[in-house]
DNA sequence: GGATTCATGTAAGAGGTTACATGATTAT
DNA sequence: ATAATCATGTAACCTCTTACATGAATCC
């Protein structure tokens, strides 16, 4: 069983330093907003969850004037489990586009180095995939899903394609300007 | 608020004539197996929920050796809500895939006219996105978020170019072969 | 004086999935 | 013998969304 990718996206929020949920959503909500939503009740769902899983840990910090803040910090299974997560490929062509651009998003945050292999990674998958569909594309009569399976084609092609131009590109660029290290920097 | 669209792929399933669940499990294994899966819980779910909105009605039908059947028929109102569906281009990118090719099978399956017609309003309205996508990325300054943007976008110019090119000639192809009516047929 | 920010949650529901129950019949 | 087909469902769970509750502080 696969963790759902916002868990690694909580998990990644907490790499730089330990941060309380209402801090999280205003980090997601500026930093990931073309790309990752996360509710408020589901974050706190998730929290809660994870805690219990000992990917984190808690504890209260009262204020004065404020409402008490629950303060998260990832544990070292935590870490584990996020950087993971963050080495390994997507191999649905459904979850693609959420989950490698949440990955990519914490490379680049992170400054952490990789990301090349995983583009590199991912491209052989996506054309794993794209094979295998030109196949059963060749083994099928019916010119309706012939159809179909030109959309899928299309589909893989521009993912192949974008990771190919864009993503290399760009990551070259981020990776070239700034090299860091992973757990570094105080909240 | 919008229906799932796979209450009208069920719809779409009674277009032809009464059929019962079973049936109609081993329809869509069969003919729409490459793009949509329904299990077998959520049909009679949804088939339920449907029922009580009066878009079909349903009958027990003994039988002596096998289980009884309840079959299926959809309502007037059934099919006006099922029509008006088909012909509405999608306006979500992401439920794009799956809804339009769920579309398009049925034109195709029901020999129906206006495919054309949608085809042509879905690539209206992709490029109305293709656009805001456009003028969201020219206003980032962010590398990471012109990166999603350019993600974005290389997904809906593929969705258009296979609008145009595949699925608009395999569709004028279907068109020509077969001209039928909509309600004809029984099972 | 009313809206927004800070801060954490609960409750309900939508739209699924997986596993399982039932039980006869037919194919291997 | 056993597996698959026919036929309909229930129960539990999963991920995520929307709406709502609370309550002080600060901005306009």
């Amino acid at each position: 069983m696969e963790k759902p990718s916002t868990e690694y996206i909580l998990l990644g929020s907490l790499m730089q330093g330990p941060r309380h949920g209402y801090e999280i959503m205003q980090f997601l909500d500026s930093a990931l907003k073309a790309a990752w939503r996360v509710s408020s009740s589901q974050l706190y769902a998730l929290m809660k969850r994870m805690e219990k899983e000992k990917l984190l840990e808690s504890s209260l910090e009262l204020q004065v004037t404020r409402p008490s803040k629950r303060v998260f910090k990832i544990t070292e299974r935590g870490k584990k489990s996020f950087l993971a997560w963050l080495a390994s490929p997507t191999d649905h062509v459904r979850d693609f586009r959420l989950e490698f651009i949440g990955k990519l998003f914490f490379y680049h945050k992170l400054s952490l180095e990789g990301a090349l292999e995983l583009i590199e990674a991912q491209i052989q998958v996506l054309d794993g995939i794209r094979q295998r569909i030109l196949k059963e594309k060749r083994e099928e009569s019916d010119p309706f899903n012939i159809l179909v399976y030109d959309f899928k084609l299309e589909t893989v092609k521009g993912q192949i394609r974008w990771l190919s131009r864009s993503a290399k590109v760009d990551m070259t660029k981020v990776n070239r300007r700034n090299k860091g290290s992973v757990s570094g920097g105080k909240r």
